[in-house]
DNA sequence: GTCTATAGTCGGATAGAC
DNA sequence: GTCTATCCGACTATAGAC
């Protein structure tokens, strides 16, 4: 067991979640998301939570039992708070009752927020690091991030920028080009390492992440307010 | 071992690189490309090259010896490769000789290449992976990748951005905006598994890639074409 | 230089006390 | 339900034959 993980043993988490199955998947998700699957240990995962090694096949029959009950978890919490967004976005797409200049608005503050929570450190980085990793070797846990949470903030974002294209939100073209924005911002997590030593920063900060933001924003508005501008102005 | 290694290993690459040590480095990027430096066994390397398994500590000193010995062969593969262009490109740039418009080309070209060989398949798609395994979870190889080739990489990108620009190429807001120039095409190999379900494929062929290039060909254009036309009429 | 056999380590799950 | 102790399998590296 290394070092690191001994000292985060012996500096637990501030609010001691008392139910061991919880504390178990508060520290799954940090031990998860500095090692993958493979690479974290139960011991690491028992350690960190402050409970017995034997706890994680007991309580989640194995340690990838545990590691799905942390996506899982993950999933409800990142679904509670995106729900009530989504569903109102999808309702004004659906309705069309967005102006394109207004959904490029709602794209900057959909993108603003990931920004935000993603690099922000804490859970929300451990979260995207699981993702990426889920992107490359996908296990049973992609299926649950997918189905229940990616789906539909894609499905988003695609409707968002159909609305400023003025095209259809299923057209395959939107879907990739929804995709290639997303990777704006997402590059900033999978490519970390890289900006992090090309600007020479020790990590993101809350000065850095408002100069990532706002790079990010320069770019939407290059790429999508005259468009969006003309076809407010051609009526809609 | 899986199923799959076994299955590899009946039905080994078509060109035999009569040296193991040349076959354990081709296994490896094979290898590492699924797995990372945990996941991957010496048995699988070793079953993969058709060589003893204690092979590996011998030529390479052990499992991450070979690892890095697998970074440090495609690091010089694709420096032999983009090194032309890259110092053609800086030239260029340097000396002022490039107009706005002809700098966007330049990108394009560039992505464009990027793009057909990362999600081409083969090597350069575990390559693709193996990078992307290095950012969340950086190992010494990363200091091999980073210095030797994505810094050049990188830092031609935001030479060309900021000639379209018309700003200075060390200019910290050009440099992140650079990085997320790059994470359109990245987000194809970072996000994967999420695009591939998206619009149901199963793997990209050279008609996906095809189509996803055009997507982030479409998505610089809108971006960047007017601003650089503009600077070319305002005079260089 | 290449092989077989094995030593030594570690990790996950289990048995069984309490 | 929670602990300790331990088993068993898998892995890497090494010893030593050829």
């Amino acid at each position: 067991m290394n070092e690191l993980v001994i000292a985060m043993a012996a500096n637990p988490p501030k609010k001691p979640a008392l139910d061991p199955k919880q504390r178990l998947i508060e520290a799954g998700l940090e031990i998860f998301g500095m090692f993958n699957l493979e690479g974290a240990t139960t011991r690491q995962l028992a350690a960190r939570a402050g409970v017995n090694q034997a706890a994680i096949p007991y309580y989640f029959g194995g340690k990838e039992g545990l590691y799905l009950a942390v996506v899982q978890h993950m999933v409800d919490e990142r679904t509670k708070e995106i729900r009530p967004a989504i569903l109102r976005i999808r309702e004004l797409v659906q309705k069309q009752q967005l102006a394109p200049t207004q959904a490029l608005e709602q794209l900057k503050t959909i993108f603003g927020e990931f920004l935000g929570k993603m690099l922000g450190g804490g859970v929300n980085t451990s979260w995207a690091r699981i993702i990426v990793r889920e992107q490359m070797q996908p296990t049973k846990a992609f299926d649950l991030l997918y189905e229940q949470w990616m789906r539909y903030v894609h499905e988003t974002v695609s409707g968002l920028l159909a609305v400023i294209l003025q095209k259809k939100a299923t057209d395959q073209q939107v879907i990739l080009r929804a995709h290639a924005l997303v990777g704006q911002m997402l590059v900033f997590i999978a490519g970390r390492q890289t900006i992090l030593r090309r600007v020479g920063w020790d990590g993101y900060d809350e000065h850095s992440v408002q100069l990532v933001r706002q790079a990010v924003f320069d770019q939407l508005d290059l790429m999508l307010k005259p468009i969006a501008q003309r076809a407010a102005k051609g009526g809609r």
